[in-house]
RNA sequence: GUGGAUGUAGCUCAGUUGGUUAGAGCACUGGUUUGUGGUACCAGGGGUCGUGGGUUCGAGCCCCAUCUUCCACCCCA
């Protein structure tokens, strides 16, 4: 019996215009991840269920699809795993591969698999599909593209100017103005918590801050209080809550606060680097920002922290994000190997400039012009001069049936054609092509030649 | 994983306190126009009202379940 077609939730089909417009983007990126130096890889699309559990935290677990064995996968599951009926531990013994989650640990598990081979510094760039079992939303998919840039076996600060230089570059060439790279380091971060006495409790309290603009400076208060940061903690970094001014004034302000953490110093000197470099090389339309509530990956990021919001006018979270991640190949055994990355969200930054209205309107265009089919003769007289267009590396083509005039007309039309050639009967005993402009309506008989060179 | 909305033609949506044969616009097909599309006019095709149960003489409308999509939380691109 047929089934109902339909799709999987939090996937999608792409029509032809929708693919168009994602290659547009793709393209953009794919030309500035090489102009910047970084060189192309692909992994599996989905790996060893080891290599990725446990390096998403508990949360991530949960979202990492995983694949069902083959063969008879029940006969290998003892009786005791049976009964408990514990999910956590039936899983690995049903299912030893997943999906990929994202680029970054399978990128890791490259380079330590491949450390030999690799001449570091090794900056790749990989744009691939990853895998979540999330609940859709807005902007948010279970199958989506990510386009990832790193640079692994370097420490140098450049690496992070060239990133927010990259993030500028490819904005720029899209067309997306307003974007805004914002900035935090988990050295402040650290810093921060370490005034204020409560280390052991970083990952709450920043996770905590991160919420600012969503729940307000009393619905983070709380939030800290429930985690059991002490209201005196809270006090003492309450400038923070009103942390206002442009980039070197809030540098200022955490020199202060920090003044009596050795890591917080050094996270502020790493911020200052930032600024020099920038100041003293413009960016183009994306704005750089200081938000010490960023804090994101902090699973695994040691250094900066990246995170591109959209315009303000669009109604989307971020675009992208990144950072520093000082041991991430420690995981698979290979220590001591500093990286830096970012990611672009394909999938949200096609969304924003639909949103914006900012694609090109070429973009969909593909044929050229198109033959209209008069029977077989006409044909063969119109085929000849497509496979001479083809030569020259125009897209061209002939209408396959010799339908009605109205329907290949319609046709060229739909397609967004932008010339049509009609040659019949008279157009062959003078070797013409009648050649038609779709837009403006105008015709004009042209030999093959002229033809030609009208489209090169 | 938690909570809230939603689903009627290919698409966007009407559809009265439950009552005969479920509508519109756009799209599609054909014609006005047998060598000229995008504008106009005429005609036509297309829906077991998401799916499965239930209440009722009678359900697109009420109840239950399930799926989809959307929104918020968690988390995240």
């Amino acid at each position: 019996m047929a089934s109902k077609a339909s799709i999987p939730k939090g996937t999608r089909d792409f029509s032809p215009a929708e693919v168009s417009k994602r290659n547009y983007i793709i393209k953009t990126i794919q030309e500035n991840f090489q102009k910047f130096g970084f060189q192309p890889i692909e992994t599996p699309t989905f790996e060893n269920s080891d290599t990725l559990m446990g390096k998403y935290g508990d949360e991530g677990d949960r979202l990492i699809f995983k694949i069902l064995n083959s063969g008879d996968f029940l006969k290998k599951v003892g009786e005791n795993t049976f009964s408990t009926k514990d999910s956590l531990k039936f899983a690995p013994k049903i299912s030893e591969k997943a999906l990929k989650y994202d680029l970054t640990v399978p990128f890791a598990r490259y380079v330590v698999q491949h450390q030999n081979e690799i001449d570091f510094p090794f900056k790749r760039y990989q744009i691939q599909n990853v895998y979540r079992a999330d609940r859709p939303q807005k902007g948010r998919f279970r199958e989506f593209t990510q386009c990832d840039a790193d640079v692994i076996g370097s420490d140098s600060l450049w690496q992070e100017v060239e990133f927010i230089q990259l993030y500028d570059a490819v904005f720029s060439n899209l067309k997306l103005e307003g974007v805004h790279i914002k900035l935090n380091n988990r050295k402040i971060l650290s810093g921060l918590a370490e005034v204020i006495g409560e280390s052991d409790k970083l990952i709450d309290f920043t996770v905590a801050l991160d919420k600012l603009d969503k729940i307000g400076e009393e619905g983070v208060k709380k939030e800290m209080l429930d985690k059991g940061i002490s209201e005196n903690a809270i006090e003492n970094i309450q400038p923070i809550f009103n942390f206002k001014g442009d980039f070197s004034e809030k540098i200022t302000l955490l020199e202060s606060l920090l003044s009596n953490s050795e890591v917080g110093q050094k996270g502020i000197k790493e911020l200052k680097f930032l600024q020099n470099a920038i100041d003293a090389m413009p960016l183009q339309t994306a704005k750089l920002d200081l938000d010490v509530t960023l804090a994101r990956g902090l699973n695994y990021y040691t250094g900066a922290i990246f995170e591109i919001s959209a315009p303000e006018n669009v109604n989307m979270g971020s675009i992208g994000g990144g950072g520093r991640y000082d041991d991430l190949t420690g995981i698979f055994g290979l220590k001591n190997m500093s990286g830096v990355g970012i990611s672009f969200g394909l999938d949200r930054i096609y969304l924003v400039l639909e949103e914006l209205d900012l694609f090109p309107e070429t973009i969909t265009e593909n044929t050229k012009v198109i033959f209209i089919n008069f029977g077989e003769t006409e044909a063969m007289y119109a085929m000849k001069a497509v496979r001479a267009l083809r030569a020259k590396n125009i897209a061209a083509e002939l209408y396959p049936d010799a339908a009605k005039m109205k329907k290949q007309m319609t046709y060229a039309d739909k397609r967004n054609i932008p010339y049509v050639v009609l040659a019949g009967g008279n157009e062959m005993n003078a070797e013409v092509y009648n050649l038609k402009n779709m837009k403006t309506g105008e015709q004009n008989a042209v030999n093959l030649e002229e033809l030609i060179a009208k489209f090169v």
